[in-house]
DNA sequence: CACTAGCAATGTCAAGTTATGAGTGCTAAT
DNA sequence: ATTAGCACTCATAACTTGACATTGCTAGTG
């Protein structure tokens, strides 16, 4: 379909434009392809005419549509290995013994931010991955506990609950036993369904007094639900590129990393580093997002880079390949 | 020092501009003065020699300056009940018993974020305000073990540790025993030099292979120093306002947002609920903070809402006022 | 047939121009 | 003490201009 020049010349448009955030003319190709500006013009029209260009305006340099991207990552691009200068400083922490994984997970994506001036997002693993293994239920004072989930990932959740009357320890710790009894081992989402079919009809052979304690830990541990750990970093790196310089490009972009339903646009579920540009991702259409699911057998979540679709493919895949199966390593040992 | 015709522009001028976010005219305040233009004019001259009212440019109307609102605020303006809509979204938090404080709390600050479009922030008590109540060690698997930290206000932290070594759960076992026995009642920021100058020397009289165990708890322990619970609502509201219309404003107020030392400069230690304007906040000399310490004897923290300079300061300070109030009142039952 | 030289056409961008309108400061009169 | 009147200043928006970059097209060339 495309000629090699043709694919050339796109390659070389996609990269330039990826330097220099600037449309890319037909003169400034000349010497690289040692043809005149006009034959360079020619198979630009066709690149055009396919979808793999965009001008911004009729005497305008080129610049790769989203097409262009797709095609230049999927077809175009060389994998390079990663420098030096970046691999040294990921070693450090993946060779750090004393780091938990967690640990080692957020500090290498923070210095992927770091290097590359995108942000970096790192999910924790959802709450249907997550299986209960411990519920604790610690007294504060005469009208409040504490509830505390622990699950086979480590991961912590708590929330504090009140209790309209005063109610006896023992029968908190007899709740308490009773729903580590019945609900260790169970996914942390269908903990709710469980209270209420399976707990509830029995609870109050047990526990005198039943219906409030048994109200407030329904309360309290459906609202995990859908917590889940976010860590950022480089939250406001995506700002200093240059494609952000309208009012409402910032504004809407900051929006959209403090919505709710952000957790949901960035998950993935496709265990290789898998590329999302522009209206691909569903969460920004000025955005491309790299991202992989990490999955050790013990704990597994969502890596992700958010950066302009003018983004540094070559290095951000290899980046995050290249943690990726680091965190992997290390998850199984 | 200054007429009552005199005060009473300065309080218009305010007034007007909280409103319009547009510089106030001396013709848009000859009919309700009953003089002329000029006669405004006069008196708006006197109030910028005296540094209360400011212009942006030679021929543009005035607006109030720092010191302006600053008087505004101290010798103008006048207590406005909060409004029945108001009152009753409020009302029904507080009523609701089975909410916990925290949850009263948060709830409340992001109806106040709504109905006035700033943002709200929650600081929860620092760390040398939360003493220990409990430490809770539980195994993950062979090498990972979560450390779980309960205070008195109710306050959980968590870290997972990685050891090293395979260690003897009953080895484990003892440390968290002696932890408990040793830091319960130690205040969350005394932690560390505790641990260091009692727990160290005794510490391997109890626990074998000792090293190990002593030098992950520091690790994690001492992480939790800075760690506070900070609670946004309307996090981006603040950039709707009028003042923030460059891309330089924007990036800037985000980047204070998600600054480390953001809850530093936001925290309060005054009982009062206090008003800092532009410059006073130390913050970002763009915006208002009224703030206030509340506190229930069981619990502390900060209360603030962050907004434009040109704030509607009358609405915020009673509603921050009647939070506050409540707040203390439910927690003190 | 692939390539090229040349050129008119079209757009951006920055700088300069103009007209309009809002609002001030000042002065002389009441 | 207050006012009417006027010259003055500045922001803003609309328009113009010239420099520049780049294109599409056409007529040629090897």
């Amino acid at each position: 379909m495309l000629g090699d020049r043709q694919k050339s010349i796109l390659k070389s448009i996609v990269e330039e434009y990826i330097k220099t955030a600037r449309p890319v003319g037909s003169k400034s190709l000349c010497k690289r392809f040692k043809v005149s500006s006009a034959t360079i013009r020619n198979d630009m029209l066709i690149l055009e005419q396919m979808g793999y260009l965009e001008k911004q305006h009729i005497s305008s340099g080129r610049i790769p549509s989203e097409k262009g991207y797709r095609y230049y990552v999927d077809n175009l691009m060389e994998p390079k290995k990663i420098s030096g200068e970046d691999m040294l400083k990921l070693e450090k922490i993946f060779q750090n013994n004393s780091l938990t994984l967690n640990d080692a997970i957020e500090k290498s994506l923070e210095i992927i931010s770091d290097i590359t001036n995108y942000t970096a997002v790192i999910l924790g693993s959802a709450s249907r991955d997550n299986l209960l293994t411990k519920v604790e239920i610690i007294p504060l004072n005469d009208n409040n506990v504490v509830a505390i989930l622990i699950t086979d990932k480590g991961h912590v959740e708590n929330k504090q609950i009140s209790l309209n009357e005063t109610v006896d320890t023992k029968e908190v710790q007899k709740t308490s036993e009773l729903l580590n009894k019945m609900l260790v081992g169970t996914p942390l989402d269908e903990v709710p369904s469980r209270l209420e079919f399976e707990i509830k009809p029995i609870i109050g052979n047990y526990v005198k007094n039943y219906e409030v304690l048994y109200n407030a830990f329904y309360e309290a541990l459906s609202s995990f639900q859908d917590d889940r750990v976010i860590h950022w970093g480089g939250k406001t790196n995506i700002l200093k590129q240059p494609e952000f310089n309208t009012v409402d490009d910032v504004k809407n972009i900051i929006s959209k990393f403090e919505s709710k339903d952000m957790v949901s646009k960035i998950e993935e579920t496709e265990d290789e580093v898998k590329v999302y540009i522009g209206k691909e991702t569903e969460f920004d259409d000025n955005v491309t997002v790299v991202k992989t699911k990490y999955n050790t057998g013990k704990n597994e979540g969502t890596l992700a880079i958010i950066g302009p679709k003018r983004m540094d493919y070559e290095r951000v895949l290899n980046l995050l390949e290249y943690i990726k199966e680091n965190i992997e390593k290390k998850g199984n040992l």
